[in-house]
Formats: structure tokens, C-alpha cells, sequence
RNA sequence: GGAGGGGUACCAAAGCGGUCAAAUGGGGCGGGCUGUAAACCCGUUGACUUCGGUCUUCGAAGGUUCGAAUCCUUCCCCCUCCA
């Protein structure tokens, strides 16, 4: 059987829900397609979470689809109740605009904008809901959405059962997500909306919205919500989101959560997160390959198609002094600190609280005690010690670690 | 509108005048085992400290008391039942 957009979509495990699995597969593989997904603004970054529908963008370019990138800078400013328990912090203009510039960065580095044909095309949903009048929408666009119908989605369902307020402006949301499918429709022929699974409501909002106005077929595909083997959501860790912005969040630390994959995820993700062929990730599998192996796989190609072969590299390489040879690796992160502050010398507390690795001197006490701190690989058994100029090799640098996987350089300047 | 029940640390939940920085479980962090995995075992989990203590914290604000998470008053929020 030819291999198509939705036939890898479906093996790759990316697929959840289609409105119409059999149409869209016919009409994908006669041509090219216009395709959407839309992106929430809330923060600077996109992290992890969002990893999945990027690669679906990935996807369609291969296939020789078209994929058009909405940045909601509009419907960040109403705030999507899906999958949401209460009322999302309301962001200003300004803030937005901000995080979508640099949201669009990030874009760059996963799609190809070399062959016109499948170059994205970025848009951004303010330019039209902005322009909306009330009273014309209303009437253009609300008379085809019932209440009746619109209590009975998810979303709203939700909420009002936990009798959780829903404001009226989160209420609009789906129509206004709908009436970008619509506008989308019109002005790049858009057939096809992809989003998570928690979107579908939206997306058959937009698709019938669609139906009813322009008499056209438009199509909803959704990704399935990923969940790691531990039960905790993707992209979320104890100590912050895996954001994909490198002022965010270092390369090293995203090979490092990548390297840190649980075993049962690990062929899940090769095959959700990475170019690689699925072929040769069967073969790999069958060839059984040390699970170690196939984790530095996953985390070199992630990393590289994000931050690049090199930086990927230099990630593997720091690992490698990390904690193979236990070694300084030029990737670890770099804390500076003043000559002069160590002339007399200062305490092991203070020192480490400059740095990240800890949040006040109890935690660094407990850390001690609990034989979790070392500086220079030496365990440090005793909080009174003074640190000072003896500490640091000949280049000024310091290895302070918390734990096993914590590292960083405290250097002289 | 009426009648009850409740808001405690990251979460869940006990405590109901002093021995409460607050039981227990989950989560987190550290250690052990290992493979930078999982499972398991152990320790730890407000801040500061000269390690004697000191300061801040049990929805909010006042009050009673030598002493309040605990009692009283007002306010805010949530839940259940009735209308």
C-alpha cells in the first residue's frame, strides 16, 4: 500500500479522532492541501506539550501539503476553556505580540520555507476577529451555533457541572476558534484543521461552520493527549516546562529531558518526536538495541532538530564528561562570579545559593546532610567549609552538583 | 431565600486551647540498588540561626486569653439539602 500523509500519520501514532478518515485520505493523496492548527500565545514559548502538533506540520511538508501556522493573538486575549478547571489569566495585548514574535522563532527552526509550495504561512487570528462587529457576527456567524449545542461540549459541560464560573467571553471562544477555521477557509482555501485531542469540539464547530455557510467540506483530524508511562502529562516537570525557546531553556537540558525518557516511552517517542524512519525504528527495535543507546538516539535527534547537530553533539559530549568520566563538559551551565568576592573566602551556603541549584540555605543544609552535594565530585560533609580561590582548576572553574543529574560551573571572572 | 457542612503546608487529609512548624498518604528532593530507566528500600520536605533558639504560616480582618490552627465577632469563598 503507497504510504500517505495520514497512513504515517495513523503508524506514527499521532492520530486520535477524523471527522472523515477516508475523504481526507482520497483528497490528500490527489494533491496538495491547505492545512491549520492553531497555537495558544500564553507564554513566550511553546514547550513540549506542543511538540506533537508541530511535527504534524512536519508531516504535511513531506507529504507536499501546505501548513499555515495561526498564532492566536486574538483568542489568546478571550482564553480557550478547554480542558481548563478554571479561568485563564487574562494576558495584555503587549504581552502577547511578544510571546507570539518570539513563538514564531521557534517555527522557523522546525519547518522548511525553502520550496514555496510548503512554506508555512503564518497568521495571526487578531488581524480578523479584531475587525469583527458584534452585531454582524452575531448574525453572520452566531445564528448557526445553539445554545443547546454549545452546553453540551466538553468544555463547557465541565464547567458548568463542577459549577466552575464559565464567563461569557470564554463561552465565545469556540466560536470564535470556529469562525477562524471559516475565515481560513476563504482566504487560503484551508480544508483541514489538526489540533489535540481536547480540540475536537472546536474544530467540528469550525468544520460545520463551514458546511452551513459556504456549502464546502472542510475536514478536523486530532492527535491523541499524550501522557508519559509515570501518568504525568507531557512537557511538565517538577521543575518547569520543557520549553523550546534556548533563552528558556538550555540544549542541554532538553537532551538531558530527552536522555531521561522512561524505558516504556522511549519507541513512543522515537517514533512521535524524531524524522527517523519507521522502518528503521522497527529495525532497531527487532535488532534490540541497548535502551541506553536508543535514549541518546532520541535525545541527539530531538536536540538537533531544534537546536542543531553541533549543539546536539556537544549535549552528547557533556553528558559524557558528566557522568561517564565525571569530567567538566563545556555545556554545563556557567554560574560567574566575582574575583574579589572570594579574596576572603565564602561560605559553602552562600556560594551554592547563587547559584540555581538550590532556593535557600535550609535546603542546602539538608542537601549535606543527605551527602547530596558535591563540589568538584568530593562530597561535602560538612556546611562551615570556605570556598575560595584553591577550589577552582586552572581555569577558574568550579563543578558544583546536586545529586546525580544536577550540574553546573561556578566560574571566576 | 431557609437549614446544615466546610476552607489546614505542593496536593489530599487529621488536629479542634498549651506537649503544633502542625499526624498520615501522595508528590518533590537526596541517598542506596541500577543503567542518568522503572520498581523497591532509607532519609528528608517553612525561613533564618552563633544550633541555644528566633521569625513567618492553618480563608481574611479584628477580639478573648499568660497562651489560639483550635474559642468569639464580622467578612470572603466552596459544598450538600430544602424553597
Amino acid at each position: 500500500m503507497q504510504e500517505t500523509f495520514l497512513t504515517e500519520f495513523e503508524k506514527r501514532g499521532y492520530f486520535s479522532q477524523c471527522t472523515d478518515h477516508s475523504g481526507l485520505d482520497e483528497l490528500m493523496s490527489k494533491g496538495k492541501i491547505m492545512a491549520y492548527i492553531g497555537f495558544d500565545c500564553t507564554a513566550p514559548s511553546l514547550h513540549v506539550g506542543s511538540l506533537l502538533q508541530i511535527m504534524c506540520l512536519r508531516l504535511l511538508q513531506k507529504y507536499g501539503h501546505q501548513p499555515i501556522v495561526l498564532l492566536g493573538g486574538g483568542t489568546t486575549l478571550i482564553g480557550d476553556p478547554s480542558g481548563k478547571e478554571e479561568t485563564r489569566k487574562i494576558l495584555s495585548k503587549k504581552e502577547i505580540d511578544k510571546n507570539i514574535k518570539s513563538i514564531e522563532d521557534v517555527f522557523k527552526i522546525f519547518l522548511k520555507s525553502k520550496n514555496s509550495k510548503t512554506k508555512p504561512i503564518f497568521v495571526n487570528n487578531y488581524s480578523w476577529l479584531s475587525k469583527l462587529n458584534y452585531i454582524n457576527f452575531l448574525r453572520e456567524i452566531g445564528k448557526h451555533f445553539t445554545i443547546n449545542k454549545m452546553l453540551t461540549f466538553d468544555s463547557v459541560k465541565l464547567r458548568l457541572e463542577r459549577e466552575q464560573s464559565l464567563s461569557y467571553m470564554e463561552f465565545n471562544y469556540m466560536m470564535l476558534q470556529a469562525y477562524d477555521f471559516f475565515e481560513l477557509n476563504k482566504r487560503h482555501k484551508c480544508i483541514l484543521q489538526i489540533g489535540g485531542s481536547d480540540q475536537w469540539g472546536n474544530i467540528v464547530n469550525g468544520t460545520d461552520l463551514i458546511k452551513r455557510k459556504e456549502k464546502k467540506l472542510a475536514y478536523g483530524l486530532t492527535t491523541p493527549l499524550l501522557t508519559l508511562a509515570s501518568g504525568a502529562k507531557m512537557g511538565k516537570t517538577e521543575k518547569g516546562a520543557i520549553w523550546l525557546n534556548k533563552k528558556m531553556l538550555s540544549p542541554y537540558d532538553y537532551w538531558q529531558f530527552w536522555r531521561n525518557t522512561d524505558d516504556k516511552d522511549v519507541i513512543n517517542f522515537l517514533k512521535l518526536f524524531t524524522d527517523i524512519d519507521l522502518e528503521q525504528i522497527e529495525s532497531l527495535i527487532s535488532s534490540n538495541q541497548n535502551i541506553n543507546k536508543l535514549k541518546v538516539l532520541l535525545a541527539n535527534e530531538t536536540t538537533t532538530m531544534l537546536h542543531g547537530s553541533k549543539t546536539a553533539k556537544d549535549s552528547e559530549l557533556t553528558a559524557q564528561k558528566t557522568f561517564g568520566d565525571k569530567s567538566i563538559g563545556k555545556n554545563l551551565p556557567i554560574i560567574k562570579i566575582k574575583k574579589n568576592s572570594l579574596v576572603n573566602g565564602m561560605n559553602i551556603l552562600d556560594l551554592v545559593l547563587l547559584t540555581p541549584l538550590a532556593n535557600s540555605k535550609g535546603e542546602i543544609r539538608r542537601l549535606i546532610k543527605n551527602n547530596g552535594l558535591k563540589i568538584n565530585n568530593e562530597t561535602v560533609s560538612d556546611e562551615t567549609i570556605i570556598i575560595d580561590q584553591n577550589n577552582f582548576d586552572q581555569d577558574n572553574n568550579m563543578k558544583v552538583s546536586h545529586g546525580k543529574k544536577q550540574h553546573l560551573i561556578v566560574k571566576i571572572i
